[in-house]
DNA sequence: CTATGTGAATTTATTCACAGCA
DNA sequence: TGCTGTGAATAAATTCACATAG
């Protein structure tokens, strides 16, 4: 198995495994068993092992796993060790709850920089961020910001996208409810809050 | 083809879909080809057209799609001619954005209550929404709501989801960073927007 | 005796290639 | 001729069942 690529689906599932391991790391918990751990998150044990079997054993027969140890072999795997720091681009309504998302810390990750175009927000600090200058996007080279998010109107998505790319990004979180065309090389992930509100009803039975 | 289930990945699909034909539709177009639609959503035309194949026939053979038709057509598989109406619990800085989103409208969505527990909060209004009494949830069934979005600390979302599920609601979209236990017959959909970031860094060589 | 790790079986989804309709 | 709709082929992911390690 060692030697198969790894599935996409896999690599999706990490963030949630990592999720529930350090919730458990908290608790007090030291090691788990994949059983404990699917029963928490909601997931399957047998794919957990799976999972991790694409990446080499981390277990150990008859008692599980050792929570420390797989927290660092995860991020070690979703290369969390090396990539840390992101920078935010619109501070609208989304963008600034980004700014304040709480949530980014577990995995070692911080929203290092902030931009917009509009004068009144320029200057300005919001959660210890200077917000700066969409014009100085060049600077994020020199800065070695890697990763961006892409909070702005659908309008502007693509021209975002474009000044990123030109600046060395070579992943971004598209929260614009468009597709955005990049090289090749440069990873985009897409997020519509609308679009998951709107496969909803079609799991539910209206009678 | 007519009488398969229908893939889940179709449905994830279908709004993204519905999306590109509005837009194009906006502008000015009357009818697309699987390829254009395709091209522009950054897809497959063959996978649209075999997506498309698990409802019937929507298109014309030498022509392509009416986007009218098409697009009534999708909001009827997903029910969005039936369903329109969501609650939102939880008024902090992501709740806010939720509120202020303006991409709900295409889909024919719209949030029609906002709860929060803070006094500080209740009572006010944003985007013509009246913040209500997190206790006053009860009254959803009442109004005839049934899909809610839960946008509260990670320590109070199961509380919520309980809440809601005794309110009648029949689809949660959970933003916040934990698994959440309904009954069977709710339909939970999760994004933690912190975890797509953090399976970005994987795809990215670092050199 | 318990819980992992993994080939094999099964299910699900993607891609192809082309017949057939406007 | 151009584009749809769909069986068939391929690929991918999930699930099972059990040998094996601690």
């Amino acid at each position: 198995m060692r030697y198969h690529k790894i599935p996409d689906e896999t690599i999706r599932r990490l963030p949630v495994y990592l999720r529930g391991l350090l919730f458990l790391s908290e608790e007090g918990y030291k090691s788990v068993s994949s059983q404990k751990l699917a029963d928490f998150l909601g997931l399957n044990a047998w794919q957990i092992r799976k999972d991790f079997s694409y990446f080499g054993a981390f277990g150990t027969p008859g008692v599980g796993y050792k929570i420390d140890k797989l927290v660092k072999q995860v991020k070690k795997i979703l290369k969390l060790d090396v990539l840390k720091k992101a920078a935010l681009v619109g501070v609208g309504n989304l963008g600034s709850a980004v700014l304040a998302y709480p949530g980014f810390g577990i995995y070692d990750f911080r929203v290092a920089a902030a931009f917009d175009n509009d004068p009144k927000k320029i200057g300005r600090k919001i959660e210890n961020i200077t917000i700066e200058d969409t014009s100085k996007l060049q600077t994020l080279k020199k800065r070695k910001i890697s990763l961006a998010i892409i909070a702005v109107p659908r309008d502007s998505a693509q021209k975002t996208a474009d000044a990123l790319v030109k600046a060395g990004v070579k992943g971004i979180l598209n929260f614009s409810p468009c597709h955005i065309t990049v090289p090749k090389k440069v990873k985009v992930i897409t997020i519509d809050i609308a679009m998951d509100l709107a496969r909803l009803p079609y799991y539910i039975p209206t009678r």
